[in-house]
DNA sequence: GAAACGTGGTT
DNA sequence: TAACCAAGTTT
């Protein structure tokens, strides 16, 4: 029966798998590129950024002699930017202390920054042929299904659980072709709504498809808590110069760039704009306040107003934490989505 | 071990 | 349309 699984399994990705352009290669630079680039990341959405850094840096040696800013502003718009920052100094790290070639095992991968569980699995599959199962959020899907498991996914410890699934049911010699045909399954046909059973060739024996439960199943019960927030952004504009700010760590957007605000934990209205911009900055002169942006995020809701102000304000002129840019330059800056939008309306 | 981290697509 | 989900990792 697990014999089956595996051969019936593989066989269906043999024939239909998705072209893409890491599957064309053993290079483990390249493999490691897109799994960093796919983490929470669907496909369509990460290959023109896979694309642009193949592009931009062919080698590891390439993207480790990067500056920091340049590789964060090529990820620009792709989220979760500590991936970046993990990139970058992955790739450092490889060619000081592994002297330009990735290690080939899975235990090695799991030392170096910005690779996990899955992603050392999927690189010592892919890349090496070492027989360790990826479990990623298809894997959980497709395997809880499968064999009927109601464990909790939202636990960590469950991992485990699946892991030691998928490790029986690996096949030492087809490592590279088991992983990714899991995971083609639950991209393509074993999806979270619209399963297509039909075209399933594990069918015949899944559990929630004979008990008709596959949308049950997997069971997750952790619910993300959405936090509101209210972000008052000052344009200070210097001439043809606008101020910038580089963001600190432990919030949202580290190390990107945007403008000085004002956060309030509640929305304001015009008047209290006024006021609260007046507290900060006394002789400021509000030129212009934009509508409320909304801007949906998994975990927050932001509200962002814009507010264009002059600033003959030496105070604001010198506050070290403000840096004035010409619009050329601050194309070149790496920037929020947010951010991003509002510029290119508006300046751009 | 829970919470935080982005953005875009889907239902 | 609000909620869920996506080739997860870090703290």
């Amino acid at each position: 029966m697990i014999h089956s699984f595996s051969n019936l399994l593989i066989n269906w990705y043999n024939n239909n798998q998705r072209d893409l352009p890491w599957r064309n290669t053993s290079d483990p630079y390249k493999i490691w590129l897109s799994e960093i680039i796919l983490q929470q990341t669907r496909v369509n959405q990460g290959l023109p950024y896979f694309n642009k850094f193949v592009s931009q840096y062919p080698t590891v040696q390439d993207l480790a002699l990067a500056p920091e800013d340049e590789v964060m502003r090529l990820w620009q718009g792709l989220g979760y930017y500590s991936r970046a920052r993990n990139l970058h100094e992955c790739a450092k790290s490889i060619v000081k202390e592994y002297n330009g070639k990735f290690p080939d095992t899975y235990n090695e991968l799991l030392k170096l920054k910005g690779i996990g569980k899955y992603t050392a699995a999927a690189i010592a599959s892919f890349a090496f042929g070492q027989a360790v199962p990826v479990v990623d959020g298809n894997v959980f899907r497709v395997l809880a299904r499968y064999f009927d498991i109601s464990e909790d996914i939202a636990q960590p410890k469950t991992f485990t659980q699946f892991f030691n699934v998928a490790n029986e049911l690996i096949p030492q010699n087809q490592a590279a072709s088991f992983n990714q045909a899991l995971m083609e399954l639950g991209a393509t046909i074993c999806t979270p709504k619209k399963f297509d059973c039909g075209n399933c060739p594990l069918a015949q024996d899944c559990m929630a498809r004979i008990h008709h439960k596959q949308s049950e199943l997997p069971v997750k019960k952790k619910k993300i808590k959405v936090k509101n927030r209210y972000l008052y952004y000052l344009i200070w504009l210097n001439g043809e110069k606008l101020a910038m700010k580089k963001r600190g760590p432990k919030d949202i957007w580290q190390g990107l760039f945007d403008f000085d605000l004002i956060e309030s934990k509640i929305a304001l209205s015009t008047e209290e704009i006024f006021e609260e911009v007046n507290k900060h900055h006394s002789n400021a002169e509000v030129v212009e306040i934009s509508e409320p942006v909304k801007h949906i995020l998994s975990h927050q809701r932001l509200e962002a107003v814009f507010i264009e102000l002059k600033s003959n304000n030496e105070k604001i002129l010198n506050d070290s934490n403000l840096q004035y840019y010409t619009k050329q330059e601050v194309e070149e800056l790496p920037k929020p989505r947010l951010i991003e939008n509002y510029l290119t309306r508006k300046y751009f």
